[in-house]
DNA sequence: TGTAAAATTGAATACGTATTCATACGCTTA
DNA sequence: TAAGCGTATGAATACGTATTCAATTTTACA
């Protein structure tokens, strides 16, 4: 066989790993006697269990989790499908959901997907890794690739996407109820003249949050005066936003931003480029309550997705699932709450 | 056996998963013939792979890639020790560390460990778990847990960490030189009264890019006049020294940051705190070019850790190692280079 | 002291795959 | 047609572990 170094596949290294079977005949016990020392719980007695350790620190072994699994059918794998991995508020869930994963004896295996339909290719490569569950952020699970997951025995968990074909769990937070408190936020605080700046066009969270919104305001007797629409989550295109809407005639009064980050963009052009003060002249409100929202010259009012509870609710979903697979289907849907801090004009 | 419920190893889940074998019967084939359909390069007829494609389809059948790990010796995964997820910096590291993984055939295991001495914990977790090759990054190896790896045949490369014990293989960026690289551009500008703000004070990049920036302030004849120490890598640590550093008289003409996080702090004082100007007030100058420093209202001049070649070397000299284990250690220093905006003062 | 019950042990088997080896087949060439 | 050779194939084995089963030893109790 002619080697291939780029393939990874092609290697066949030696990995020097002792298996139980060294460590037994070193021992002088049974390769299932090595086994069982390893096991909690398991039948072995004092004796052989010290003999058995010196052996282990003599060779060095590891048990080998690969066979482990193979045998166990589990791996103890959580898949992690992930997108928009920078945005702030995107690495704290992510970190979080990796640290609440392994309090919980579970580990994470990352698949990163720019494109939306990328989901397709990460979701077979994380069924042929025989994830003991998956938890998608950021894409929707088209009905054949639940199936798929479904037919894998794999329990799925949709984070912040809400798509009730009850089939998959989900958690989420209620985005079109947080866009409702917003309108309340700026409505009870004598606000007129109401914008909204969406984030990406195509995401279910940015669309909820305004349907709350300008149903909460036609509720009240208002329209939404000013759209604009980023096009994306981030900074620059937030920006670019803001400009476009800050530069008609006569200004909003208040803007709803999608998430916070656009909020941060929309005030650093008003103050910055277009010298309005905040919130005298105009009010922010933003979607997300991510940690720099706090930080001194933001101040952010904004409307706080419940990092902890999202999180320990999507675990637990997942758990869930995984340890009674006859379940039925989990819709958890989390209500956010409002932050007040600066940047709404109290007595308008 | 009495179920734990909440033992993730007491699960024995049906996972409905067909095998090989099942194919092979329902196509009248060997198993054989179903494993070398699969691979490739392997010498199967079309009509004996049609039948078995057909018995794929059928069954809903998918390759259990943990089996093929353990005859192959291979997992094709990669473990990612991490810490401080959610500093900009590394958000977009580690994001970009999986995309490249990903690229070539590898999947990312993730480890994130809070306080320095998880490691100790991660890291037998990440053996066991037959990672092909493991990053560290944020952390330092002790030479017992060097040699764990080396004893488990899992070649390891440290990132932004220079411990030459020339024993494990590590791609930092030049922070000694970045350091240089500051003082320079703040003495070439005609700055005379400098200051460093000190990020984690146990983390080599801190020390180092402080060394540097002294040792070069040295040579051309200045001291170091103030020096503050934030503690850590965040804002809140950062606007704090600042604060600290700022209140003093007479203040610092030109403030060297350890990081754009801790500049940003800094600028966001002394203008909206302080009332001060910048450039012409304070010169500032931050470390890493995280992509919120070029936002217009930072314009941040900063010294860049190139992103890309960090990565990209990070994961050759990993893939190398994989694929040659002979390959003697790889110490791959990454010179930075500097980004010019608007925060330095150009003729003092 | 004797007997039943409990605890411990090793041999054997299973998990799902890749791979070696020997065999059978089809085709080319003389 | 026969020899020769490359290609396809299946049986058998290996990877490292957990677990069942039967056999053995120890403990508990009368």
């Amino acid at each position: 066989m002619t080697s291939k170094k780029t393939s990874p596949s092609s290697r066949k290294p030696t990995k020097s790993g002792s298996s139980q079977i060294d460590v037994a005949r070193l021992a002088g016990v049974s390769q299932a006697a090595v086994s069982r020392t390893f096991t909690p719980d398991a039948s072995v007695s004092d004796e052989t269990r010290a003999k058995v350790m010196a052996a282990v620190d003599q060779l060095g072994y590891r048990p080998n989790v690969i066979a482990r699994s193979l045998v166990q059918n589990s791996t103890n794998i959580i898949g992690l499908v992930v997108r928009r991995f920078t945005a702030p508020f995107y690495a704290y869930i992510i970190q979080n959901f990796i640290k609440a994963l392994q309090e919980r004896g579970y580990w994470a295996l990352i698949f990163n997907i720019g494109q939306s339909d990328e989901l397709a290719e990460a979701l077979p490569a994380a069924l042929q890794y025989q994830v003991d569950g998956l938890i998608i952020t950021s894409a929707t699970l088209s009905s054949h690739q639940a199936d798929e997951c479904a037919r894998a025995g794999t329990p799925v968990v949709l984070f912040n996407r809400y798509v009730s074909d009850g089939h998959t769990h989900l958690v989420s937070c209620d985005h079109c109820e947080g866009g409702r408190m917003a309108a309340d936020a700026l409505l009870n605080t004598g606000h007129t003249r109401l914008a909204y700046i969406a984030g990406e066009e195509e995401s279910s969270t940015s669309r909820d949050r305004e349907i709350g919104f300008v149903s909460r305001l036609k509720e009240q007797g208002y329209d939404l005066a000013f759209r604009e629409s980023a096009g994306d989550y981030n900074y620059e295109k937030g920006y670019a936003a803001a400009q476009r809407l800050l530069e008609r005639e006569p200004r909003p009064d208040a803007v709803f931003c999608a998430d916070d980050v656009i909020a941060m963009a929309t005030m650093d052009l008003a103050r910055y480029k277009l010298g309005l003060r905040i919130p005298e002249d105009l009010s922010v409100i933003g979607f997300d309550d991510i940690p720099p929202s706090a930080r001194p010259n933001y101040q952010l009012t904004t409307i706080r997705q419940p990092f902890g509870r999202l999180v320990d609710s999507t675990i637990d979903a997942l758990l869930e699932a995984i340890n009674s697979p006859d379940t039925k289907v989990i819709e958890k849907v989390v209500p956010p709450t409002l932050t007040w801090r600066k940047t709404v004009q109290k007595n308008n």
